[in-house]
RNA sequence: GGGCCCAUAGCUCAGCCGGUAGAGCAGCGGACUUUUAAUCCGUUGGUCGAAGGUUCGAAUCCUUCUGGGCUCACCA
């Protein structure tokens, strides 16, 4: 019963009109997408120029300011009709400004064609002289009036915005047209980037591209993307990390190199994650982890002042001082101090997984970490063990994982699955433990475990900028080992705001040591473990040729941008973040 | 992947003790020669995210699915 053009959809209905405007207009000699206005002012430039001449009261009557005429452009974001005059307030890339329009200054056929077929949201040009309303706002007194582009689609709610977040991200233009607080966010972004590229530069870097298709995985521990070449019928993965590529250079001969550009992480979305994000990665030849403590501090601090003029920001709802000194301390007192955990745990294994567990890091990822350097046999061996064990506790229908000629992946299961049961566990890890080489072997796997432990109970407390030192070596496999004690790494991670913003370390140059840790790394995956590194035997090659001693830093671009533009989702700084597909 | 929450007009939202939808803005028509979310009069517009189920009857109750948010897990 509905007739055919009341029952169309408010949006459908919008649009064909526009539409119908957009003819009309070009019927009438005005098309409505042109490209022969030129602005002269951006409207930041009129209110520069203008804005400080602003009268007391102005003048009766409607003046202009001056004898010049004046040509702005903008996208018109609302439209207050009298009958004979109207005010159109509009948007460039610089900021807002209001037309006038009055039948007695304004082109007659523009008045009459082409002020009625405007809608908000469209594109416009307007000439004329500039001057000032008599409730006092500056304005343009048009004497042309151009529809320069039709917007066929209507406008969020003035007053309301757009508060959809999906529709925000899907419509990224939709959202920095309505927001220009948005648009403040990416111009930081943009700010911070290039702060970065001129802090470096001044200081000897030379920037680099390095490849962000490799045919092993490297430089970090996280999955990666797959993909393909057809020419070479090969295998690719997307790049997790430079730090590989950036090294050889040193090898060869650069001695400050840094890369801006783009990680790929096959992990989940949240909050401080997309899958593609930005990273500095940046080396420097003759120098430790202690002089990127202090580069990073005077880098942060110097953003700072550029971005936001000062040290101050409030970030997540809390004030956070970026001014340097920043606090240092090791993992290890980190630990101690705000964990109330004794330095016991870095030393032994069996006293650190309890621990750990109290504290709630999953049993699974405790014994994954202990029986990590043993062999499959050794672990079978375990499992046997335990799995004669486990047929006295609780059942567990089917438990053919304990059974003594299981695969060495259900092995492992076996141990892992025992490792969750309380009474066995002490027995469990005393003999994984009792495999072990030697004693740096077993401070080794409590230093893997001190970890989890301090990621469980430290990081969140980590608001002011702090740099956390010395990290076990577990966690480590391409950093230098410390001189001292070498169960732990030159290494240092900054957090701001209980996040991790930057990770460094003095870089490991020895090819032999080098290499054993690629072979832990590969004992781990055989293990189970997802997140480990290929063995990359060119690299070593290139460290066969020598490094010189040299010191590296990541800084999570994303991250600083979230820390300095006040954004608590890296989907805010992220112009387009990955999302399902509509 | 788990838990909690959300999805109603182009936008922002109400309706949710079941009786098949409302407001403001935007739009359309009209009035108005200095407005600032202009105002005033009139008015159009909805397969209530999708599919099933319960019921005489579902926007409303139940189930599943889709998309999103928060959170946990994952994530150096």
């Amino acid at each position: 019963m509905a007739s055919q053009d009341s029952s169309e959809q408010t949006l459908g209905r919008i649009m064909r009109e526009r539409r119908d405007k957009a003819k009309r207009l070009g019927e009438q000699g005005a098309p409505a997408y042109r490209n022969d206005v030129r602005p002269t002012h951006s409207l930041a430039e009129i209110r520069r120029r203008y804005g400080d001449t602003r009268p007391e009261s102005p003048p009766p009557g409607i003046q202009p300011v001056d004898g010049e005429r004046v040509c702005v452009t903008g996208r018109a974001l609302a439209r207050r009709g009298f009958g004979k005059t109207a005010f159109v307030p509009i948007r460039d890339e610089s900021g807002d400004l209001q037309l006038f329009l009055n039948v007695d200054h304004l082109d007659a056929r523009d008045f009459e064609t082409v002020l009625p077929s405007l809608d908000v949201g469209d594109i416009v040009g307007a000439e004329g002289p500039v001057f000032w309303t008599k409730r006092g706002e500056l304005s343009i007194l048009c004497e042309r009036f151009y529809i320069v582009t039709k917007s066929l689609r209507p406008l969020p709610d003035k007053w309301h915005g757009l508060s959809d977040v999906e529709t925000r991200y899907r419509q990224r233009y939709l959202d920095l047209a309505i927001h220009p607080e948005v648009r403040e966010v990416f111009r930081k972004r943009s700010e911070i980037v290039r702060g970065i590229r001129r802090f470096l530069d001044d200081r000897g870097y030379l920037e680099v591209e390095t490849p962000m298709m490799h045919p092993i995985v490297g430089g970090a521990a996280a999955r990666p993307f797959e993909t393909h070449h057809n020419a070479l019928d090969m295998k690719l993965y997307m790049r997790i990390a430079p730090e590989l590529y950036l090294k050889r250079l040193l090898v060869g001969g650069f001695e400050r190199v840094y890369e801006i550009n783009r990680n790929f992480r096959n992990e989940g979305l949240s909050r401080e994650h997309n899958p593609e994000f930005t990273m500095l990665e940046l080396y420097r030849a003759y120098a430790t982890y202690e002089d990127l403590m202090e580069l990073t501090e005077a880098l942060v601090g110097e953003l700072a002042r550029e971005v936001l003029g000062g040290t101050t920001v409030t970030w997540d709802g809390r004030d956070i001082e970026l001014a340097a000194p920043w606090r240092r301390i090791t993992v290890q007192d980190a630990l101690a101090e705000l964990g109330g955990v004794s330095g016991e745990v870095f030393d032994d294994p069996v006293a650190a997984a309890e621990v750990a567990i109290s504290r709630g890091v999953a049993a699974e990822d405790v014994a994954r970490a202990l029986v990590e350097p043993l062999s499959a046999d050794e672990v079978g061996e375990i499992a046997r063990q335990c799995g004669a064990q486990a047929e006295g506790g609780p059942s567990r229908p089917g438990a053919a994982s304990g059974e003594a000629d299981a695969v060495p992946g259900d092995a492992t299961a076996a141990v892992l699955a025992a490792f969750g049961r309380a009474e066995e566990r002490p027995n469990l890890a005393k003999a994984i433990t009792a495999r072990y080489e030697d004693e740096m072997q077993a401070r080794v796997r409590a230093g893997a475990i001190a970890y989890k432990i301090f990621e469980e109970v430290v990081e969140s407390q980590l608001v002011q900028p702090t740099l956390l030192t010395q990290f076990p070596l577990a966690v480590s496999p391409l950093a230098r080992k410390n001189e001292v004690d070498p169960a732990f790494c030159d290494r240092f991670e900054l957090f701001v705001g209980g996040r991790e913003i930057a990770n460094a370390f003095s870089e490991l140059n020895d090819p032999d040591d080098q290499r054993a840790r690629f072979e832990d790394q590969i004992r781990a995956r055989a293990q189970g473990a997802e997140e480990v590194m290929d063995y990359d035997e060119d690299y070593c090659r290139a460290l066969e040729l020598g490094m010189p001693p040299a010191a590296g830093e990541g800084i999570g671009i994303d991250r600083l941008t979230m820390l300095l533009a006040g954004q608590n989702s890296i989907r805010d700084v992220i112009l387009f973040p990955l999302l399902r597909p509509e």
